[in-house]
DNA sequence: ATGCCTCCCCGAGGGAGA
């Protein structure tokens, strides 16, 4: 089972460049991040038509994520637990049943910045609530893929410039001391198995010719639980999408799992 | 980099992103 994470930057901007991706990586999975658009605008039919399933938690403008899948999603549930007030559509979580039934959850983790200030006090309180989602999976033994923009630099060796990005909310030692919190769970993060060495990224800025400087950053995650990377046996970068016509700033991470 | 792009809102110019 393929399972992807991707964060399109607007999925009707985006449209044509997420088919052919999805058309040429065949993924059976594929958690999204800023769709920015309502349930209603979804291009549901074009994706449909490639034979996914599709649930979506949608919100006008910004956020949003979806699910799509080639098999039945099931046991869909929008919203992370933790804080009723919170109307940012920031997390979707479905099971897919293959081989074996794994709970995929999407995520667009809150970018924070600036940092100090109250949006980076909301990316800190979200990571928080995260971490007791992600234990509750751990202690359930779930077969877990939490997949999607993490907006988090976990280490020095993700980041081409670390230097530049010191007072980043993305790469804050809280920031990276809450996402450990979370990895040593007893998570795996999965892209490190099987690409280890530095330099790999996930993200490029639009400005500043950042792709072709090979300026970026690692910020799109898949964290398994122990059951799920049993069960894993790739996990690799579709870097190569950057360099399309009218690209996202981000590319899809996928892993295969025996499942 | 207090923003060199690009998305969204809509139908101008501002918010958000990372």
């Amino acid at each position: 089972m393929k399972i992807a994470t991707f964060n399109i930057n607007g999925i009707r901007a985006r449209l044509p460049q997420l088919l052919d991706w999805l058309r040429a990586a065949e993924p059976d999975v594929v958690a999204l991040q800023e769709t920015k658009c309502v349930d209603h605008g979804f291009p549901s039919l074009e994706i449909e038509e490639l034979g996914y399933n599709i649930a979506i938690h949608g919100q006008k403008g910004f956020n949003g994520v979806a699910l799509l899948s080639k098999l039945p999603l099931e046991d869909v549930s929008c919203g992370l637990p933790g804080d009723d007030e919170d109307e940012q559509a920031r997390w979707i979580e479905a099971t897919v049943v293959g081989s074996r039934a794994v709970r995929i959850c999407g995520l667009y983790l809150p970018n924070g910045n600036p940092a100090p200030g109250p949006k980076y006090d909301y990316k800190l309180s979200w990571m928080e609530r995260l971490r007791h989602r992600a234990a509750a999976l751990v202690e359930a033994e779930e077969t877990a893929v939490i997949a999607g923009d993490y907006n988090v630099i976990p280490q020095a060796e993700d980041c081409r410039n670390p230097e530049a990005w010191v007072t980043d909310a993305l790469f804050l030692p809280q920031t990276r001391a809450a996402w450990r919190r979370i990895v040593n769970l007893g998570l795996t993060d999965a892209l490190r198995i099987y690409e280890p060495g530095p330099e790999v990224y996930t993200f490029w800025d639009y400005q500043g010719g950042a792709w072709q400087k090979n300026n970026g950053i690692r910020i799109d995650h898949l964290l398994l639980t122990p059951q799920a990377a049993d069960l894993l046996t790739d996990a690799r970068v579709d870097r190569h999408v950057r360099g399309w016509e009218k690209p996202s700033d981000h590319v899809p991470v996928w892993v295969e799992l025996d499942a």
